[in-house]
DNA sequence: GCCAACGTTGGC
DNA sequence: GCCAACGTTGGC
């Protein structure tokens, strides 16, 4: 099993959204860089654990956990010319975006901000943390995944 | 294949 | 709203 970090803004998606749909599941569509395809095409699969991050809010963090139930199939999206994720590169035949599903698991009791992560020792090598990371889908290891879950468990202020 | 210009991301 | 960092595009 991976473990994974994907990010969202929650404006548009949030782990509250994805929690009130209906079987809390949703596709994760609308990805369009290669690094990032790549990890949802070659790397993930179904019962892989995702940290479930929030960006470009007021207090960036992760919000809880998810899990993947189903692994990578075509991007519809990329195939809508009315579409804003359109891509005329991308056809039915020959598919160049891919999504996953993604299922609610868990909603921390508080959500670990950016800043905590930064502070926490054991995440020092986080892809999130470095400097100018922008990549939507980070691999993270089992004992970051851990640590961050076991920091989001515990209620109140870090 | 190089690289300047441009658009996007995302924290602050 | 600012701006640094990055990925992509396209001329050459």
């Amino acid at each position: 099993m991976r473990f994974w970090l994907m990010k969202t803004e929650p404006g548009e998606f949030s782990l509250a959204h994805l929690k009130a749909l209906p079987g809390q599941t949703s596709g994760w569509d609308g990805v369009r860089n290669y690094q990032a395809r790549n990890f949802m095409r070659d790397d993930m699969r179904v019962g892989d654990r995702v940290l479930f991050y929030h960006s470009s809010t007021k207090s960036p963090a992760v919000a809880g956990t998810a899990r993947i139930v189903r692994a990578a199939y075509p991007d519809a999206g990329a195939w809508d010319p009315h579409g804003p994720r359109y891509d005329p590169r991308s056809t039915p035949q020959r598919p160049v975006w891919v999504m996953v599903d993604v299922q609610f698991e868990a909603e921390f009791a508080a959500p670990v901000t950016l800043a905590e992560l930064r502070g926490d020792p054991r995440l020092r090598d986080m892809p999130l943390l470095r400097r100018g990371m922008r990549l939507s889908i980070q691999p993270v290891t089992p004992e970051e995944f851990a640590a961050v879950v076991e920091r989001g468990r515990r209620k109140g202020p870090p």
